[in-house]
DNA sequence: GCTTGGCATGAACGCCCGTTCAGTTAATCT
DNA sequence: AGATTAACTGAACGGGCGTTCATGCCAAGC
């Protein structure tokens, strides 16, 4: 598979899908012409076809690699043993791994409506693994009594809102560095699920890492 | 201004911007041509021209009196005197209003980038005024030592956020209904900003209507 | 009954769209 | 050196785009 002398191929593809989620991110699918995009990697609009059987496909397959490196990245994040630390380590893991992608993030979240409906079930379905995968976190919390929700649903959806809305007003350089942004949303969620701190077998185990 | 018959103009132009509202809504502006709401209303795309002067104002007007209506409705809204119960009285008006008009609020916050900057200022100004009235109750409360947030401005995001992501996975018809959601969306974001229930000068105050 | 004016048409303008493909280039292989 | 082939071009296809405007219709006012 591996060759000593990358061919030009190899290099004009990955361009093409960069210039194509810098794009659709900030203009919108329908918005985008093939030219632009070819224009922008600086090749003429027919060689794109030599990489994308069209271009709902280049689309759907910035969303879905988008979605399976999202799974991917939390199937290796070392997550911890107790509930409470397993969910402090999902709201890091989200919000780190959100603001470091923010324009697959914003395609991921604006273009469903723009998959053929095919492609949008396999999107969806990779975005429900990934809600699950919150969703049992809470769900063990609950069943040891560390965790206390009206509503298994409504927490997980919650929580995730929160957590993503974060990409639609972080930036760089402001007055709160990724990492004090994620502690401040460690405790905040830790109070959506939390029992009340009195009743909490273990009050300071929450915010272990 | 009143008359006795409405003229064809004064059915004409609502039925072109409901037409509208729900063809951006769901495919999005770019990918929603003039003829096709034409089509939509029945009339030719000329037309539309009568009641709007470009298709970027039409979906400026859409998005703006959006948002002032929310906040009129914001203002019109009882709201008690305590902050516990005046956040209360915010987390049930967000998600009724919101669910009310699923597809403005889509619009509004789908189709900023389809704004021309000028008019994206101006949005954004609207959208700004409603944030800060959330802003506004954490502050009382926080002052009368009711909340107990580690950043008010984190705290306002995450709730924007939460309340807001219930439009998309809530379909009338479902488990909760309306009344039952805006209830539990009540309680977690009270666990969110409140400070532990046994320190709490009232513990029982925050659920009050 | 005639005029006025609001309302709508439908053709036209210049331009851009996604996609295809015969042909050209330039690097690699024998 | 000649053949092969991967990479790319640029023109072309049929069609849709936002917007304008001369023209026609028809109900209301005189």
């Amino acid at each position: 598979m591996a060759r000593k002398t990358g061919s030009r191929a190899e290099i004009t593809g990955p361009l093409i899908r960069r210039a194509a989620l810098s794009l659709f991110a900030r203009h919108g699918y329908a918005a985008v012409s093939m030219r632009r995009i070819a224009a922008e990697v600086g090749v003429q609009a027919g060689t794109l076809y030599l990489y994308t059987s069209d271009k709902q496909s280049l689309l759907f397959e910035l969303m879905r690699s988008h979605m399976e490196e999202l799974l991917a990245a939390w199937g290796r994040e070392p997550k911890g043993k107790e509930p409470p630390a397993r969910l402090a380590a999902f709201v890091r893991f989200h919000i780190r791994f959100h603001l470091e992608r923010p324009e697959a993030v914003f395609l991921a979240y604006m273009e469903l409506r723009s998959l053929v409906p095919e492609n949008f079930a396999r999107i969806e379905a990779l975005r429900q693994r990934y809600e699950d995968a919150l969703a049992d976190i809470l769900r063990a919390g609950i069943a040891a009594g560390r965790f206390q929700v009206a509503d298994l649903r409504l927490a997980t959806m919650s929580i995730i809102a929160m957590l993503t809305g974060v990409n639609t007003w972080y930036r760089d350089g402001g007055r709160l560095s990724r990492e004090e942004v994620g502690e401040i949303y460690v405790e905040m969620v830790g109070r959506l699920v939390g029992p009340d701190r009195g009743a909490a077998p273990d009050p300071g185990v929450f915010g272990e890492r």
